[in-house]
RNA sequence: GGAGAGGUGGCCGAGCUGGUUUAAGGCGUACGCCUGCUAAGCGUAUGUAGGGGAAACUCUACCGAGGGUUCGAAUCCCUCCUUCUCCGCCA
């Protein structure tokens, strides 16, 4: 959500930064509800402070047991305009906020414009590697254990069973990157894998993501998209102290995706599926730091592909590629040795006060002072399939075993997972 | 799933037989005073949002959310959300 006095006051620039990321907005009708709202709402509080006055004259008449018929047939039919006048200010109410909701979050200053295409790769991290022999996609290399076809067999297409080493091999990845969080002091948090509305608004994967979400009609729920949902909302409707802040939480969970329309391209193997696993890392900031929290939040979340050596790079994300709420952007991608490609395995976002300000999530500044909104950030801390593929592509041997990076095989209890 | 009780300003909490409460009181916080001592006491201020005014100030809305009744709703009615207690069911 944008701030209407900033709407009301550049609304050329909220236009823009709607085209650069794609987003069709009439911001021409917006500013005309809104002016129309403002006409209204002073001839509603005029009537009103009418009404108030007419009841207070009431009130002294009847305990004074003197006649009050005429006092009160005024204050019914200022009643009845005002209804009137409620009932429309109503309807321009909803409309607004309907508008609001569909306007984008605007794009940080050194956001480069335009698509894809447009992403700056920040630096790169890692070697390459390079095999004596025809490397393998990981959906050869993990036959046994990665079974596509058992899971379309309970859930349907494009979920995951994995079974022995590979079931393992996840549930000591998503243990090890949250004590690697908890360790640099963060929180762990377990939180419900299903959001309601309020909730899916507030970080704005609503109205937008309503196709790409699962949802359980009977009850009203949405699958989690994203571990965001439910840790960002823990502070959904809070008032902080400004000592409280920053808030670094992490937590694990699964995310569902409908990835409605994706078949087909590039979703092969664990690539792209309907649920995956994901440890995702968010932080409340005062806003004067969320701009150094996020280059933190990027190298620690880089940090552990270090630890695991495994090749990334750092890609800033030009406006088009940017998510609705977000303002800026750092996508972390690893090397799949078997496909020969990067794979995004996390973004990492800076939403300033936008899910703030749909959240209603603020602080009180030490000295006193008007509440301010905090600022979200969020990343993921890292999604696993993709970990898993690169772990298995890139330390795959000749004879089809995977050779793990020292700090997992400590924690797997062996070297070479066959 | 059934029955019952709650949801009031940062927190606690009164009001809930409708109108001098446009929310008492306490805690906390800020400033000041007093006291010579890591304490206490006293005084004043202190919800949020929007509008008007140079300013003192003033108007409007908000008592979980939304509707309704009424001249007038924190207070009555309805729906929903949510917390707690008991019963049932269940890993």
């Amino acid at each position: 959500m944008l701030d209407r006095k900033l709407l009301r006051k550049e609304p050329l620039k909220v236009a823009e930064a709607a085209k650069a990321k794609n987003e069709k907005i009439d911001i021409d009708r917006w500013l005309e509800a809104d002016s129309a709202r403002r006409t209204l709402m002073l001839q509603i509080e005029e009537l009103r402070k009418i009404r108030n006055q007419l009841s207070k004259a009431v009130s002294v008449k009847k305990r004074s047991g003197e006649n009050a018929d005429e006092e009160m047939a005024q204050s019914r039919e200022t009643g009845t305009r005002l209804s009137s006048l409620e009932s429309n200010i109503a309807d321009i109410d909803n409309r607004l906020s309907e508008m609001e909701k569909g306007f984008p979050n605007i794009p940080d200053p050194d956001v480069p414009l335009g698509g894809e295409e447009n992403n700056v790769v920040l630096r790169t991290w890692g070697e390459i590697p390079e095999f004596d022999f025809q490397a393998k996609p990981h959906w050869e290399l993990m036959e046994n254990v990665f079974q596509p076809e058992a899971a379309g067999r309970i859930a349907g297409s494009n979920f995951i069973l994995f079974r022995g080493w590979a079931a393992k091999l996840q549930r000591t990845l998503i243990s090890w990157m949250l004590d690697y969080h908890i360790e640099s002091g963060m929180e762990e948090i377990w939180a419900p894998f299903v959001a309601k509305k309020e909730s899916m608004t507030a970080t704005a994967q609503l109205p937008k993501m309503e196709d790409d979400m699962y949802k359980i009609d009977r009850d009203n729920l949405y699958l989690i998209p994203t571990g965001e949902v439910p840790v960002t909302n823990l502070y959904r409707d809070q008032l902080l102290e400004e000592a409280d802040l920053p808030v670094r939480l992490c937590g694990y969970t699964p995310c569902f995706r409908r990835e409605a329309g994706s078949y087909g391209k590039d979703n092969r193997g664990l690539n792209r599926v309907h649920q995956f696993e994901k440890v995702e890392m968010v932080r409340l900031e005062h806003p004067d730091r969320s701009e150094e929290a996020h280059e933190e939040l990027l190298n620690h979340a880089a940090g552990m592909l270090e630890l695991l050596g495994i090749p990334y790079r750092i890609l800033l994300l030009a406006s088009g590629d940017l998510s609705f709420a977000a303002a800026k952007c750092f996508d972390i991608e690893i090397w799949s040795a078997g496909q020969n490609k990067w794979l995004e395995v996390s973004s990492i976002a800076n939403f300033r006060e936008f899910q703030a300000r749909r959240g209603n999530m603020r602080y009180r500044p030490a000295g006193g002072g008007k509440q301010q909104f905090i600022h979200t950030l969020n990343g993921s801390g890292l999604a696993l399939p993709r970990l898993i593929i690169s772990l298995v592509e890139n330390g795959q041997q000749a004879d089809g075993s995977i050779k793990l990076p020292s700090a997992l095989a400590e924690r797997m209890g062996v070297e070479v997972l066959r």
